[in-house]
DNA sequence: GTAAATATGTGCGTAGCGCACATATCTGGT
DNA sequence: ACCAGATATGTGCGCTACGCACATATTTAC
């Protein structure tokens, strides 16, 4: 393989986020993983702190000291989970709003580098993306991952698979 | 302009970015921008602290510790400037082993996403994102803060324009 | 009914960074 | 030659984000 296209993409990958983490911390006014804490549990599928942990790739303290900056922001509350250890972590209404800008401003940040490209040449690159993406070997764990800033209310059908590796059943 | 495109790239960029932060952080034992930082310092154009500190986009002060932390981490030396107010930064020896063992892991990190693409794939994808990059509006400080982690032992002739806006002369 | 597993919270320390301030050198105008 | 401003670096201090080790509460399995 050549390495001039890795070189491109990391290049491409690193202006991209430090447009994304420039916007987030404008918005919600922290850093770290805490912004792509407050869209994953707005997916609201009943989102633990442990749950949260794995997919943010945080030790267990720091989930937690995460959450409770989210807290004191007002933006998340600590409710009772089904299970008597669990804690269900639900955004407040300023939640949702700032999730929202959040996500306006990552789309809007990385689209105003995607511009410059014609309407046919930003079909090509979403093919090849999506293709990238969709042969990738990740386990359910790794997409939330890697999802854990997108967009739900524009990526409608995820390309990334959730069956790792797939030996048997 | 539709946005499912601007939310995979999103979420490719976070999936690049978040394997080349972690092996970084393995070769060097550090986080943050000391990573490019040794890069940085590697292109060896006579780089100052305050050159530094605008490439990195961190503050003055902000420079000046990481610089301390290269120091103590034998990495890198603080050489008397040009001007007598500059300090010319230079890698020792063994902070040019460690710029080409973080070169060589990033490289490794993007090539490990890129290898499910085809030959004919790879070249198509390099072709878009050379036109993106080429086509935006950048200053030569910007190029080389979207450079900072640019392998130059395989970038060549860098896409990105140097001459931001180019009204008149 | 007790041991192991699971989930959360806390004390304590560290890395990485910014603000305000201090210091040293250079530049330009008189 | 001199002095004000610009330029470049270093420091005191504090804060945010995070990890490790430990403590606690609940659930599950035998």
């Amino acid at each position: 393989m050549e390495n001039g296209i890795a070189n491109l993409l990391g290049a491409l990958s690193l202006a991209v986020m430090d447009r994304i983490e420039q916007g987030a911390r404008e918005v919600v006014g922290r850093g770290g993983e805490t912004p792509a804490a407050l869209i994953v549990i707005g997916y609201g599928q009943g989102m633990t702190n442990d749950k949260l942990r794995r997919i943010l790739g945080l030790s267990h303290s720091g989930t937690v000291r995460l959450v409770d900056r989210l807290v004191s922001d007002r933006l998340v509350e600590r409710r009772p989970g089904k299970d008597g250890r669990e804690v269900a972590l639900h955004l407040t209404a300023s939640g949702v709003a700032s999730r929202n800008e959040l996500l306006a401003s990552r789309i809007s940040a990385v689209t105003s580098l995607l511009e410059v490209l014609s309407s046919a040449e930003r079909k090509q690159l979403a093919t090849l993306i999506r293709a990238l993406l969709a042969r990738q070997d990740t386990s359910e764990m790794d997409r939330f991952t890697i999802c854990r800033m997108c967009d739900d209310r524009v990526c409608t059908n995820c390309p990334l698979p959730t069956n790792k590796g797939q030996h048997g059943h």
